[in-house]
DNA sequence: CGACCGATCGTCT
DNA sequence: GACGATCGGTCGA
């Protein structure tokens, strides 16, 4: 009898090298492709990211670090890469950001887009959805919702087993994905024109307007 | 299809 | 007291 295949076992966590390196647009480049994943009371969810978007710490007026700014919210930032920075963004969106660099370099990334891989059903319910369309894990705020994701998840160690991320061997090459400006930073002059935003190609769960 | 707008609340000034 | 690293609905062309 053969058995059903359970394709997480092939999936392997990012260690803390991968998150602590230097360069949190290169980070951003290779998190295309990865899987991001949640574990609630043995509850798996899970997709693979599609778009994110990098955040370049103190010199960067798009990020809540600019400038050197701590505060009791950004202060997870702060911490050495491995760990989520949550926030609630319009009164009502969680966003997820991955903390890279190391101790005291406030680097994040925004996971903007998964394409759904596990719990399509749980997803479904959380989001209040009734079926599977392109909506439930397109934007950053979608993202967070499907995974059950919110702020109290702040500063949890992304090499532990509630949030994490893993990959699976699904690589993306540089000829599959694109970089552009970043989405609703206009305030931060011209830094919002850098191109640090990226997406993958012809990819239908890229935020933006429905098809 | 694009432009606009309301929701909703923690965070910072 | 003002304002978001957003979303989804509505309205008009």
């Amino acid at each position: 009898m053969r058995m059903k295949e359970n394709k997480s076992l092939h999936w392997k966590k990012l260690s803390s090298d991968f998150y602590n390196r230097k360069n949190v647009v290169a980070v951003a480049k290779e998190l295309l492709g990865k899987i991001l994943v949640t574990k609630f009371d043995g509850i798996i969810t899970a997709g693979r990211i599609i778009e994110t978007e990098a955040y370049n710490g103190v010199i960067d007026k798009a990020s809540h670090a600019f400038g050197g700014r701590r505060t009791d919210r950004t202060e997870v930032m702060y911490c050495s890469g491995g760990v989520a920075y949550v926030y609630l963004c319009y009164g009502i969106h969680h966003l997820f950001n991955v903390v890279t660099n190391g101790k005291d370099i406030p680097h994040a990334i925004l996971i903007r887009a998964i394409k759904p891989m596990v719990g399509i059903d749980v997803m479904l319910k959380r989001t209040k959805k009734k079926k599977l369309d392109l909506t439930l894990t397109k934007g950053p705020g979608n993202v967070a919702k499907a995974l059950g994701i919110n702020t109290k998840h702040s500063g949890i160690n992304l090499l532990e087993d509630v949030i994490f991320i893993a990959e699976d061997g699904f690589i993306i090459k540089k000829k599959d994905y694109l970089a552009t400006a970043r989405i609703g930073v206009e305030y931060s002059g011209e830094d919002a024109l850098l191109p640090y935003r990226f997406i993958v190609k012809n990819n239908p769960y890229v935020s933006g307007k429905l098809k």
